[in-house]
RNA sequence: GGGCCGCUAGCUCAACUGGCAGAGCACCGGACUUUUAAUCCGUUGGUUCAGGGUUCGAGUCCCUGGCGGCCCA
């Protein structure tokens, strides 16, 4: 530490009695400004350029955290963090200090700093950082401290936190401030710390098992790969309308017809529709495709990845779900969609039946339908209904029908259905995987097919994407694939009903004036 | 898009059927050398989301709008 911080802090004279005076009827926050002003005509830097700690507070934790009660070492540390709490108390300070990982207490005697150290310390206000060298020490309840020798404001708070108790609750503030939301809920620090480390181990993960990780276009002429809306942008230069991407898939599979093999994205697509407790225009969804497998190996690596992040990030394979809990632990049940459809519903249907039998079934069951859907989105739609929020401990859900799944390979046994599952845990589809379409012929007409419902008004149906179908014309191995929703992913690992509370800066409406 | 609910001090929340806008914490002043949401004493602090209306009188009732939450589509 320089000579400048706490030395010139101690120096320096009071100005007389300037505090108290022009208190008055101010706000914290100008209270707070003058303050700085003071501290800068005294030739203190409010916002010094730098500091150097010699461990993080987790670190000093983690080297003393075994100290009996009531012990003084004579080991010196220099620590820094937020000012969270602080307890003035006569000749003695505490403050609790806070940096990203943990939390430690300072120790401020007038008998080592001076009264006048101790009164620049308690100048100070909760919200400050501070850097701090001192002894290491327990006090009698044992609370690991630091004995500060001398300390040094590193930045100053201009506007005061939220009470210290109840924290902040107010949901809007908490989203649109995410800064004092991490500052004052440790759930949302513990959430974010969640999804770190997920993101982290599923690059572990697949890294080990040889998986490549690529980088698709986020701009795009036209975008596909899922049903959904896209946001459209302008491209000034070129003069072109561009797309933001809506899912990661058809340049990845591109990719696998280039020889990558195994390869992946994590990556943000863009989805034009609705903000509400499971959807943000924005969010992260990781994809996976793989040469020589099909949809039977995504399902192993599905459950294997899973549970693997599971294990990084809770340090176990039970996940809570709202009153109970579930078990993430491979291996997770294997169940055909039309299996599924005849146990809750009662009813066996089949994508060959005709469209007007299976609109009566779903009319009887009370499922709204849509005159426009075929057979295969009537059966999706009563699964979606009827089935899916049933669906508590994890589970594969088996082969859907073609006509919803215009990207994925005919099923193996059934011209009427495709090689796809879902990964569905909680009531909520977390996995969406295939055995991937690489007949460009069949590809064509599913465009195709897809085309039509567009021109009858689906906005979200796919287009014909014909550099698509060329590089499928150029011979795109058997292959396996799979798209796992990271939002999805953390909020189960964390416990949480609203994907706002897993995404550090949702989509809002701008505040108001 | 529809229904319901919320918006009051910096934060968390009260305020009956319409009758002087309050508490705790924070802040400010004072006491205090082992506190842990420290404690004790004394203060200060308000465009009750915005605009309009009803009324002797509106945080409260009515209308419009804003932002958010929950449920439904």
């Amino acid at each position: 530490m320089g000579p400048l911080g706490w030395k010139a802090m101690a120096d320096a004279v009071e100005p007389e009695g300037s505090r108290a005076e022009a208190a008055g009827s101010e706000d914290e926050r100008a209270r707070r400004a003058r303050d700085v002003e003071e501290l800068r005509e005294r030739g203190v830097d409010p916002y010094p350029v730098t500091f150097h700690r010699d461990r993080t507070l987790a670190q000093l934790r983690e080297e003393f955290g075994d100290l009996e009660p009531d012990v003084e070492t004579e080991v010196e540390v220099t620590v820094a963090g937020r000012i969270v709490l602080l307890r003035r108390q006569g000749k003695l300070t505490f403050a609790t200090i806070r940096d990203r990982d943990d939390s430690v207490q300072l120790f401020v005697s007038r008998e080592v700093v001076g009264e006048d150290g101790q009164a620049d310390f308690n100048r100070l206000d909760r919200g400050d950082w501070v850097g701090a060298t001192g002894t290491v020490m327990t006090t009698r309840k044992g609370e690991l401290s630091v004995k500060v020798q001398r300390f040094q404001l590193l930045a100053k708070a201009l506007r005061p936190l939220p009470d210290k108790w109840h924290g902040l609750a107010d949901v809007d503030t908490r989203f649109r401030q995410r800064y004092v939301d991490l500052i004052v809920n440790e759930d949302a620090r513990r959430i974010f710390a969640i999804r770190s480390r997920a993101v982290t181990e599923i690059r572990r993960f697949l890294g080990e098992r040889g998986y490549v990780e690529v980088e698709g276009p986020v701009l795009t002429a036209e975008a596909g790969g899922a049903a959904a809306r896209p946001f459209v942008t302008h491209h000034n230069a070129l003069d072109l309308e561009l797309r933001l991407r809506i899912a990661l898939e058809l340049h990845l599979k591109r990719l696998i017809v280039g020889g990558l093999d195994k390869v992946f994205e994590i990556g943000r697509v863009f989805r034009n529709e609705g903000i509400d407790t499971r959807h943000n225009p924005e969010f992260t969804m990781l994809e996976l495709y793989e040469a020589f497998a099909d949809y039977h190996d995504m399902m192993s690596l599905t459950e294997e990845l899973v549970a693997a992040t599971a294990r990084a990030t809770l340090g176990g394979t039970v996940v809570e779900v709202g009153e109970g809990k579930v078990d993430l632990a491979p291996p997770w049940p294997r169940v055909p969609m039309l299996d599924l459809i005849e146990q809750h519903a009662g009813v066996r249907v089949h994508p060959s039946q005709p469209v007007e039998e299976l609109r009566a079934v779903l009319e009887r069951l009370g499922v709204p339908v849509e005159p426009h859907w075929g057979p295969g989105r009537l059966i999706m739609e009563l699964y979606d209904d009827v089935v899916e929020p049933k669906l508590v401990d994890p589970i594969f859900v088996l082969d859907y029908p073609r006509e919803v799944s215009p990207l994925a390979r005919t099923h193996r046994d059934d011209p009427a259905l495709v090689e796809r599952f879902e990964g569905v845990v909680a009531g909520r589809e977390l996995a969406n995987a295939f055995s991937e379409l690489n007949d460009p012929v069949d590809q064509r007409a599913r465009f195709e097919a897809q085309a039509r419902l567009r021109a009858a008004g689906d906005e979200e149906a796919e287009g014909i994407d014909e550099d698509y179908l060329r590089a499928l014309e150029y011979g795109m191995p058997p292959t396996g694939g799979l798209g796992i929703g990271i939002d999805r992913l953390v909020m189960l690992l964390a416990g949480v009903s609203s994907i706002r509370e897993v995404v550090l800066f949702p989509t809002l409406r701008p505040e108001a004036d």
